[in-house]
DNA sequence: GAACAAGATCCCAATATATGGGATCAGATG
DNA sequence: CATCTGATCCCATATATTGGGATCTTGTTC
């Protein structure tokens, strides 16, 4: 709908318009678009151009189009999507003790990185229960309000803890001051597992922990959703145990795969900036 | 290594050769390609050519870069190619009942559908043997020599059966014969249930089953492979059972949800060409 | 059953856009 | 400290991309 300048964006690299447009496609289909003319006023260019790259988009099998639904993701999406996935070994190695989880406690199971300041997901397991958990693979979530970034920076100084409290701050965020937020890091890190008792979004709670790799650096982490129907204190606090229990198994996969990380001080997965 | 001419390919459509080229960066990234100096040679372009694409690439997440390491796959390609995956519902349905079907024989586990002539791989379940199929999601598989490709075309006629062979014999395939092959089909369309007893790779055998939707009609299939070691004849049969039982729970599944398929002639997921 | 409508596809001259040679910069290595 | 590898930036040139409109296809209406 918005007419998004040719030349737009905000420090947007110039030199590739036409790459940046057929890439804005892709995104404006994953949005939903499914016609021609859906595509070109999402980008604001003509009929013509919109045609001429989704159809190389598509001869690429980046989309499809079916006559009659119009355009869709591609197999080839679908392709790149999984190697990505598959190039963080914590989430090979980790997926079927997560799986062993997800069948042991029925809710819903993110694994996820720290991608700058933000925590990235990296795969997740639906889990049993009613209630849909609103996250998507490949999203960027923020680290401080939510249990997997916690669990992420577990490691971190408190320098570095009120940077990422901070940015929660500046996005209008008004949850928990600084302070007591810092107390439940400290608590939080003492026990090696995060906790998030409703303080990111009413009515869900999870439990965290981090994943540490032979070097002992925290190079990812997974948490377990539920709301609070199904997570009463009880109830987090016997997960805590399984919960540690399951990250001490992928730690210790992560420990004996002789793959040779020969720097140490750099995480081990690719999405660090 | 190999220079690709700039308005290179087949029936290359013209007039997107930036495009063209940043998904080539894409690609070569996937394929193994870290540092500026591989991509511009994989791709016949020069330095700051390949710099200017890769980095717009960057900027939108579609890459990652680390001075150290280079150039990976970025988190955007995961989102799109989850969201590509959850596009098609089967995927979002069958997933459960796969993973208790893993946890309960070990084997690798594949779903996928037909697309146009071929079989395009939607999901896979590593499972537990030694062994590693290779095979990668959102790949394509020729459909007459792989369980997974007999199960989809189960309900097809004979002369598009016959035509499914004929595009094996234009690759050099020498394997069953079209009379043999046809008999095998006949017996895998009565028991609904297509079984590969190592015709296509030696040493490899599985068992596949149509899931059918709503209309009844084949919208996807799912097979369970491992080694000739793990599948002797007993276990086959055996087999057969269990996948029947799982390929069931999944039509069930897939009948209950009223997603409104107003279209019932057409297949419900967004693959078909 | 014929005219209509909606949308996809194709064509071509004008020009905005990408190109690549080379210069520069960062940081690793000896 | 000099050297080297590899990333980043700049700018005149050529060329690939653009978009207006004509055309074709397919489904809908009267």
């Amino acid at each position: 709908m918005a007419a998004k300048p040719s030349t737009g964006g905000e420090g947007a690299a110039p030199g590739s318009q036409t790459l940046l447009r057929g890439l804005a496609i892709l995104e404006a289909v994953a949005a939903g678009a499914r016609d021609l003319a859906g595509l070109a006023s999402a980008l604001g260019t003509t009929r013509s151009t919109t045609h001429r790259l989704a159809a190389a988009l598509v001869e690429q099998r980046y989309l499809t189009f079916a006559p009659r639904d119009g355009y869709g993701l591609g197999p080839k999406l679908l392709e790149l999507g999984f190697r990505a996935q598959q190039a963080a070994p914590v989430t090979r190695v980790a997926r079927p003790h997560l799986e062993r989880l997800s069948e042991a406690c029925g809710d819903t199971i993110h694994l996820g990185v720290l991608e700058g300041d933000w925590a990235l997901y990296l795969d997740k397991l639906p889990g049993r229960r009613r209630i849909e958990i609103s996250s998507r693979v490949g999203e960027r979530q923020p680290v401080w309000s939510t249990g997997l970034g916690k669990a992420l920076i577990l490691d971190l100084d408190e320098a570095r803890w009120r940077h990422f409290h901070h940015l929660g701050e500046a996005r209008g965020g008004h949850d928990p001051d600084l302070e007591t937020w810092l107390a439940r890091m400290r608590a939080y890190a003492a026990r090696g597992i995060a906790y998030d008792r409703e303080e990111n979004e009413p009515e869900v709670r999870c439990v965290a922990a981090p994943i540490r790799d032979a070097s002992g650096a925290i190079v990812a982490a997974f948490s377990v959703t539920s709301t609070v129907q199904y997570m009463d204190e009880v109830r987090m606090e016997d997960l805590a145990g399984t919960v540690r229990e399951a990250a001490r198994a992928i730690c210790r996969d992560l420990g004996w795969q002789d793959l040779g990380w020969q720097d140490l001080g750099r995480p081990a997965i690719g999405w660090a900036e």
